[in-house]
DNA sequence: ACTACGTTGTTTCC
DNA sequence: GGAAACAACGTAGT
């Protein structure tokens, strides 16, 4: 055993060494600090019942940002004197078997507002208190610390962007100097009987060559890692121009070649990149510039989203359910596994989706828009499939899924809360047109599609055959016609959504289980009604 | 009851 | 590229 003062460094996210302050705090006083992180085989192991590759939590991709970004942070340890120690097993089990075995004094990890971390942090602390060990747990992983803003606002989270900018007002530390760099950390201690490891590789998880083939890891262009986040960062930041003009609605959701935004999501989720320290190199660009675009479209604006949903998300119980969620409207999803899996698999027969889903099977990011178009059309827009299965999707393949914004965003897009215009509705084929009338965004992510001329290729059911056949792409055949047709299910939708409002506007919102089979049972007697005038004369008889 | 406001719709016409 | 028409939601404040 170890003798002296010893800190352990518990890495879940904010996986970087600038601006982290548990890190820091761990680092300081201490004789001995040991950086861990703990491998949840229900995260990082194989489940082959899963539709994709992957965990039963989360996609290959991601798993695989993960294993980069602590890669990464490995080598960063190991150039300050440290390096980091894998551990495998249920976080809680094997912490607590740290604390027990190592001579530690001092537990420090970044706070976190997810339930999980929620309910298991709250254990290792009481855990550590009876223990005599000092816990520091820092909100850093947020611009504000969310329980502050909805203290702000009386108990409750705001619901309007606007209401939650000016509840937050400036960070308190928007002019303090930021800790960016380490000089050294104190060594390792004893590890005693703990089973340590490198970071491992993704085949040493379990995974097998045909799982890594279907992840096709040569086309995922996003590695994970802290060195990598701020090399993104500083390539785009000279560029005053593009920094202080960027505005979010007017970006290209079809350009892959050079993506149209930062892609720093992934980095933030993983807290790979500071968000405090993001936010002072935007405002250090905005000093420098006249004139610069202001929230909720501007650089900065997109970093208050993030605070924004993290700050509704730890302040609304069930969240991420419309059941029992007060914020949630109660609409009556259909359950239809078909159309679903026809949307997840990219067999829509709508082009523009289906490229959009193949790119998020295949990199793990979609630019912000094209994510609106396909999750307007999994749920109020076409299918009318509940948005916790398209969620359920999302939060698999995303290599920067991030629980409050994900779940914050699906809410959003299916009319059920924050946003309730529901009559504005993505149009598969013109949304896209507009940014891409070529296609060649399609053609990438399609290659079945790849020889369709323009004319045709966001409708390629339109196609006289004798096109299909030179294209060589025979709708039916080489690609799936469509699974609804555009302009009747959108109009259902909005009947079904403006059904669904009004019952819960009648019932104020305490709408049950039985109100909306009630209601799918009366859209499903109006449809028929429509489309069978005998059964209406029958009924009004 | 009325009004202002809210990330980011589509189509048509100029 | 911009403007207007289309059709029109809920929430929060008065």
């Amino acid at each position: 055993m170890a003798t002296g003062s010893g800190s352990l460094m518990w890495f879940r996210k904010g996986l970087r060494i600038h601006d982290n302050p548990a890190l820091e705090r761990a680092s300081g006083a201490s004789s001995f600090l040991y950086p861990v992180f703990v491998i949840d085989p229900r995260y990082m192991a194989p489940d082959r019942r899963a539709f994709s590759p992957g965990s039963s939590l989360a996609g290959l991709n991601r798993i695989r940002f993960l294993l980069e970004s602590l890669s990464d942070l490995d080598s960063s340890l190991r150039k300050l004197g440290s390096r980091l120690l894998v551990l495998k097993g249920d976080p809680g089990e094997v912490l607590v078997r740290c604390l027990k075995e190592w001579n530690i004094n001092k537990l420090c990890f970044e706070y976190d507002t997810e339930p999980y971390y929620q309910s298991l942090d709250e254990k290792l602390k009481s855990f550590a208190s009876s223990a005599g060990i000092e816990t520091f747990s820092p909100v850093s992983h947020t611009l504000f610390n969310p329980a502050d803003i909805i203290e702000k606002n009386g108990g409750r989270p705001p619901l309007s962007y606007q209401s939650f900018v000016k509840l937050a007002g400036k960070p308190l530390w928007e002019s303090s100097t930021l800790n960016l760099s380490i000089s050294s950390l104190p060594p390792i201690g004893d590890v005693g009987s703990m089973e340590i490891s490198e970071v491992p590789t993704i085949i040493e998880l379990g995974y097998s060559d045909s799982e890594l083939n279907v992840l096709q890891v040569d086309e995922t262009p996003f590695r994970g890692g802290e060195s990598e986040a701020l090399k993104r960062l500083k390539e785009f930041l000279p560029n005053k121009a593009w920094v202080a003009n960027f505005e979010k609605p007017k970006g290209d959701p079809s350009a892959f070649d050079k993506p149209d935004t930062t892609v720093l999501s992934p980095y933030l989720k993983f807290g790979c990149l500071s968000s405090g320290y993001f936010y002072q190199c935007l405002n250090d660009v905005y000093r420098d510039v006249k004139k610069h675009t202001q929230p909720p479209v501007s650089l900065l604006g997109q970093l208050l989203w993030r605070d924004f949903f993290y700050t509704v998300a730890f302040g609304t119980p069930n969240f991420d359910r419309m059941k029992g969620n007060r914020i949630c409207k109660q609409i009556p999803w259909d359950e239809r596994d078909e159309l679903l899996a026809a949307w997840r698999e990219a067999r829509t027969g709508y082009p523009w989706i289906d490229a959009i889903m193949v790119q998020l099977k295949k990199w793990g990011w979609m630019h912000h828009l094209a994510r609106h178009c396909v999750a307007c059309f999994l749920t109020r827009g076409d299918l009318f499939v509940h948005w916790e299965k398209g969620r359920d999707v999302f939060e698999r393949l995303l290599i920067d899924s991030d629980w409050a914004i994900n779940n914050g965003n699906w809410l959003w897009l299916s009319c059920s809360s924050f946003f309730y215009q529901y009559n504005r509705i993505y149009s598969p084929i013109s949304f896209g047109k507009k940014y891409d009338p070529n296609g060649n965004y399609i053609r990438h992510f399609l290659p079945v599609l790849k020889d369709m001329p323009k004319e045709y290729i966001y409708e390629p059911w339109t196609a006289p055959l004798s096109v299909q056949t030179k294209a060589k792409c025979i709708i039916g055949r080489d690609y799936p016609k469509t699974v609804v047709g555009h302009d009747s299910a959108s109009k259902e939708c909005r009947r079904k959504m403006g059904e669904a409002y009004a019952l819960n506007q009648r019932l104020n919102g305490s709408v049950s289980e039985q109100d909306l089979k009630n209601l799918r049972r009366k859209l499903e007697e109006d449809r028929t009604e429509e489309v069978n005038p005998r059964t209406m004369k029958q009924k009004r008889i």
